[in-house]
DNA sequence: TTTTTACTTTACGTTGACGTAAACGTCTCG
DNA sequence: CGAGACGTTTACGTCAACGTAAAGTAAAAA
């Protein structure tokens, strides 16, 4: 399966110029037909994972390096080790990120709670 | 207990700047001694939380939002509905962020598998 | 064949979140 | 009393992540 840009623009609620910017920053490098870019699975994959990237607030340099750690196990034991500790390191800050996230939520149940309280009052 | 900017700025780790331009933007808003500026518990509280959401990806524009939603459960009952409205959009954020860290957490475990046996596969 | 429609490149503009530097007060320690 | 140490305001600079506009190409529809 193949998509225009803008096929992808659509199904993922973003402009083209954003797909083309992910692109110049080297995050994609779609099949060209002529001049036209054409979007493979593969593509559409890596915007997946970029736009996921975005919405836990990583920079797009962030997600580009988490994307090639996928990839590439490569075959050099010295790079092999290092990339094994950015994973850590990235799951580690996930981590952190995800108890962040647990006392937030909480708060705002809390913040639910005294709201519908306060309405409960209101009627009374 | 009450604190100078460059305690708060050494126990959060950032900078003096990042403070003044917090309070800036109407985040903070600390007292004053003259022209020093003294911040009180209350005050610290708000900057754990404003860097809390920063970590996860909030805009401060957002912060400032969630930290207004609990200190002010208001009394009208047409501004308390609307509350509870952004607060539920809030947490489907933040539910949705939830299960975008699960998956790449996930991802990550699986990476650092096949790295583990790639590192396994060179001693071999 | 003309006119849309979709796509392209190039390039300058914008916004959020600070950094950095200058120029100035005010303690407090030696 | 002079020198740091710490604070202040003002203002221009910077970087990421796009937005926006101009000017052109290519294919498809009228």
């Amino acid at each position: 399966m193949t998509y225009s840009i803008s096929d992808l623009a659509e199904e993922f609620g973003v402009t083209t110029r954003t797909i083309r910017f992910y692109e110049e920053k080297g995050l994609l490098k779609p099949q060209r037909q002529g001049t036209r870019r054409i979007y493979g699975s593969a593509d559409r994959t890596r915007l997946r994972l970029i736009l996921r990237g975005k919405r836990l607030g990583l920079s797009l340099e962030e997600s580009a390096e988490i994307i090639r750690m996928y990839g590439s196990p490569g075959n050099n034991r010295r790079q092999l080790e290092t990339l094994l500790g950015r994973i850590r390191e990235r799951r580690d800050d996930l981590l952190r990120q995800q108890r962040d996230l647990q006392a937030l939520l909480q708060e705002l149940e809390d913040a639910e709670g005294k709201c519908r309280a306060a309405l409960e009052s209101l009627k009374a």
